[in-house]
RNA sequence: GGUACCAUAGCUCAGUUGGUAGAGCAAAGGACUGAAAAUCCUUGUGUCCCUGGUUCGAUUCCAGGUGGUACCA
């Protein structure tokens, strides 16, 4: 398993719902184990968004090394494979100096892109994803299917045929490859060649609750309306189809008061972070821990990365 | 104090020409390998405010009560 005469690398994942206390805990960690910690966030990602996305603060940014938070900016299109050959890439380079790495975020497809890997699949070509979108706006989902059916039958009786995103995205692939998209979707796991120790954090619902709540009091205490008014030219973009930034938009639209924004924002943070519950859920080989219980996880680290 | 209107799911309300009721939102569960903080699916029993009357049968009609809202004093 271990190459003769290297170490054996280490990542350790800390994941969680959001607002569990993965970012605080993860540089605990961290900067106990002298090591860098690389963000699987899809939204910290980009510079412009920084109170709306709970990232580490300038001081937290200075205790440990970080990636890929505030990396990009929101203009650029950025997917879960880009981020799966990033994420990899870098730490390449971090293993070449520490045997551990740390990984944290709430963002279960890249978390899933950079543990198991994702299959290949083309760039898709902006024409045909045009071309895609507008027989889909001007004819509605039911050709989508026809064509589907057509060019994929074997994903066309596996997919959710109401998913709009994901019928157009199959076809989008077939449209570009020329080949049914199934035949590109291994679904295997790619094999990595360092240790995972996936560490999650869990805390009863009451509890979250009333951190999203309070999280989202101190969001808007500091500036996330003036934040979200910054982006709002930049609303139609996916990286601002995101909580706490498309509820004040609508406020701008006149459509909702500032108080319902608030209230919308407290409400859909729940809702994802019961979403990535669902996800995280399913996975037997995250072991759980609270975040008020360090010992108890410093001591599991200690045990799990000791060297054979 | 008087008059009118209202009282139904956690919330906002619809409805039952009298045969015990359903939408939206919220909530809960789930799917998910290139937009993933995205996208999509599933789940509705609640003293129909209380007491009495009429009736085979009342959440529905009638009377009284209680609470709320508006207007008049």
């Amino acid at each position: 398993m271990t190459p003769a005469g290297r170490k054996p690398k280490s990542l350790v994942v800390i994941l969680g719902p959001t607002a569990v206390g993965k970012t605080s805990l993860a540089i605990d960690v961290a900067r106990h184990l002298h090591t860098a910690i690389i963000s699987c966030d899809s939204r910290q990602l980009y510079k412009e968004m920084k109170i709306g996305t709970a990232a580490p603060d300038r001081e937290e940014l200075a205790a440990v090394p970080h990636f890929f938070v505030h990396t990009i900016p929101v203009a650029r299109p950025y997917n879960c494979h880009t981020f799966q050959q990033d994420a990899l890439e870098t730490l390449r380079e971090l293993f070449s100096t520490l045997d551990v790495v740390i990984a944290t975020g709430g963002s279960m497809l890249y978390i899933d892109a950079l543990c198991r890997g994702i299959d290949p699949m083309p760039d898709i070509p902006p024409e045909t994803r045009s071309a895609v979108a507008e027989l889909y706006e001007q004819q509605g989902l039911e050709p989508l299917r026809g064509l589907l059916r057509r060019l994929d039958p074997l994903f066309y009786q596996q997919v959710d045929l109401k998913n709009t995103r994901r019928v157009m995205h199959a076809l989008e692939v077939c449209l570009t490859t020329r080949q049914p998209y199934s035949a590109l979707r291994s679904g295997q796991p790619h094999p990595r060649d360092f240790n995972i120790l996936k560490i999650g954090l869990q805390r009863d619902n009451a509890e979250l609750r009333r951190r999203v709540r309070e999280r989202v009091d101190r969001m808007i205490a500091a500036g996330l309306e003036a934040e979200a008014r910054s982006l709002y030219p930049f609303r139609h973009l996916n990286a601002l189809n995101t909580v706490g930034y498309k509820e004040w938009f609508d406020h701008f639209d006149g459509k909702i008061s500032p108080e319902e924004a608030t209230r919308q924002i407290k409400t859909n943070t729940w809702r994802y972070a019961r979403k990535q519950l669902s996800w995280f859920r399913r996975d037997p080989s995250i072991h759980w821990f609270h975040p008020s219980d360090p010992t108890r996880l410093a001591n599991f680290l200690r045990e799990r990365l000791r060297p054979a």
